[in-house]
RNA sequence: GGCGACGUGGCCAAGUGGCUAAGGCGAUGGAUUGCAAAUCCAUUAUUCGUCGGUUCGAAUCCGACCGUCGCCUCCA
């Protein structure tokens, strides 16, 4: 895996196997999330579902800022408490996290539930040293801290920073507030240096240390939070402990808006250009993600997301999830006729817990000793920093494989469920349900995910009355009433698929 | 100004020293089909921003240049 702080590819050897921790900076909760925001998580969500599969037990963590100068604009600006908007900005982003399968995380801590570690933190640095009241306000001096910069590989001198409004407190325009003193009006909370709250990044490194301990394993966030975010927060876990915080750091790359008008529309800071290419972000008018969801699936996004590697750019655009969604489709269809053959539900197949568990004797079938083969070119992708858009394409290639097992065979609905065929296409199943719940896709059918359970129900029936109609008209050889029943299909975005074992329905995007 | 990332076929996107440069979308041809759709098969980059250099050998390393983007500002 790739390790931020050293720039190079290490090998993950964890703190105390088979355990691993694992911190993820989340949201501060001041507005709806957008597609940007979701990137930590759905890829923190695979690192974890693979390094499970590969026999680690991982805790996740992932912090949620619910005190913070934006929450409390954000409550002023709406006249309702800064408690509010945070409790309906959380459900907002959890609610996002669950279409998009985020399903892992083992604790989301309230940084307004941790003042009491908050402040003995701050109180500890304080006591070695590292921390400076001034005037009700407490800051870190970063000048105590050796390895200060090194995360982000700059050195003190070089930062420009004017110190901010609290310039005239500090001792350097570097160093940054641990405690910010109440002013009236905000919510604050009793500390030794009074009425305050605490300034960004010492939740993190409280929260991780009450639930993570001192040194943990992997830490990560988007890149954006390497400087000052993750830099700070390294410095005060660093120097309160006496131990190094975290021994894998980990940012993922940041989505870009590609397609102008779409995502992006114009800040103030664009208002003079056309383009819109830049981080996507909510200044720049980012979409509320919940509306996306419903547009789209969180299926889709999900697989947008894992696409590409995620160290890399994203460039956003509705095109792309568009294509997602054809990918996605046609794997859809091959678990139709993986149902219709083997009498078994995919998404309901059980899958291994670990990748020892799954390991498949190709017993001298071709087709399996291919599957085998590319099960393993799926797992040294996911090995090598987690190359989820490389073990993407290998899925491809799985889907290939069991369409001409399928075809080679012509097995259909009417097909022995016991012959050797049917049998070598329940194991190639078996490693596709595998292989993709790593990734966390395919939890459940497409239908499922764009409609309520009656509607699916009503829809699913009302569908088998227009094909038994369409097949009543075929059967007389009245084409004429069978591609009606079909254009006019086509028209409302339902596309007929007649197969050998019957005819199947898909929507088009 | 400082630090950093990126530029691969029509589009998206892996690969970062050596077999024929993955995979997806799209396109074209074929099998299949009443016709389609889907599926399968085949074709679709002698070439990896440009120019130099290192090397037996580079998309992969080095340098310059061009272009795009990010951080340095409480943005995931």
């Amino acid at each position: 895996m790739y390790n931020t702080l050293t720039k190079t590819k290490e090998l993950l050897q964890p703190i105390n196997p088979p355990r691993i921790g694992m911190y993820l900076c989340g949201p501060t909760v001041y507005a709806e999330s957008h597609i940007g925001h979701m990137v930590g998580p759905v890829i923190f969500d695979t690192i974890k579902r693979f390094l499970r599969y590969s026999g680690y037990q991982v805790t996740w963590v992932v912090n949620i800022t619910d005190v913070d100068d934006k929450l409390i604009a954000k409550s002023r600006e709406r006249k309702i408490p800064m408690s509010q908007i945070a409790v309906e900005m959380t459900a907002d982003y959890l609610a996002n996290l669950r279409e998009l399968g985020v399903n892992q995380i083992d604790f989301l801590p309230r940084a307004t539930d941790h003042m009491e570690q908050i402040v003995d933190f701050i109180r500890k640095l304080q006591e070695k040293g590292f921390a400076y009241e001034a005037d009700g306000d407490v800051f870190f001096e970063v000048a105590k801290d050796p390895h200060y910069g090194q995360l982000s590989n700059r050195s003190i001198d070089s930062m420009q920073g004017d110190g901010g409004e609290a310039a005239g407190k500090k001792r350097a325009a570097g160093d940054f507030a641990l405690w910010k003193s109440a002013r009236a009006g905000e919510p604050a909370w009793d500390s030794p240096w009074g009425q305050g709250r605490p300034g960004w990044h010492i939740e993190c490194s409280a929260m991780s240390h009450a639930i993570l301990g001192e040194t943990f394993d992997i830490h990560g966030g988007g890149l954006d939070l390497m400087f000052p975010h993750h830099e700070n927060e390294r410095a005060q876990s660093g120097c309160c402990h006496g131990a190094p915080m975290v021994k894998y750091w980990m940012h993922n790359g940041l989505m870009r808006a590609g397609d102008k008008g779409k995502v992006g529309g114009k800040s103030d800071r664009e208002a003079d250009t056309d383009d819109v290419v830049g981080k996507i972000s909510r200044s720049r008018g980012a979409g509320g993600l919940s509306d996306l969801i419903r547009r789209q699936t969180g299926e889709r996004i999900r697989f947008f997301l894992l696409r590409t590697h995620y160290r890399s750019t994203i460039v956003y655009g509705e095109d792309g999830l568009d294509e997602a969604g054809t990918s996605l489709a046609a794997f859809y269809r091959f678990f139709e006729r993986f149902a219709e053959v083997t009498g078994q539900s995919f998404y309901e197949l059980p899958a291994p817990e670990t990748r020892d568990q799954g390991a498949i004797d190709p017993r001298g079938d071709e087709a399996l000793h291919e599957c085998v083969a590319l099960r393993d070119r799926f797992l040294a992708a996911m090995d090598d920093d987690f190359n989820t858009a490389l073990a993407i394409s290998t899925l491809f290639d799985l889907l290939r494989a069991a369409n001409r097992h399928l075809d080679k065979h012509d097995l259909t609905a009417a097909s022995s469920t016991e012959s050797p065929a049917v049998e070598t296409l329940r194991v190639i199943g078996g490693i596709l349900r595998d292989l993709t719940a790593v990734l966390g896709l395919f939890r459940k059918p497409p239908l499922d995910q764009t409609t309520d359970r009656s509607d699916a129900e009503l829809t699913s029936r009302l569908m088998q009355v227009l094909i038994d109609l369409r097949k009543d008209a075929r059967d007389k050889k009245d084409f004429a009433t069978g591609d009606r029943i079909r254009d006019r299909l086509a028209e409302i975005g339902v596309a007929l698929l007649d197969k050998k074992e019957g005819t199947l329905w898909e929507r088009k995007s």
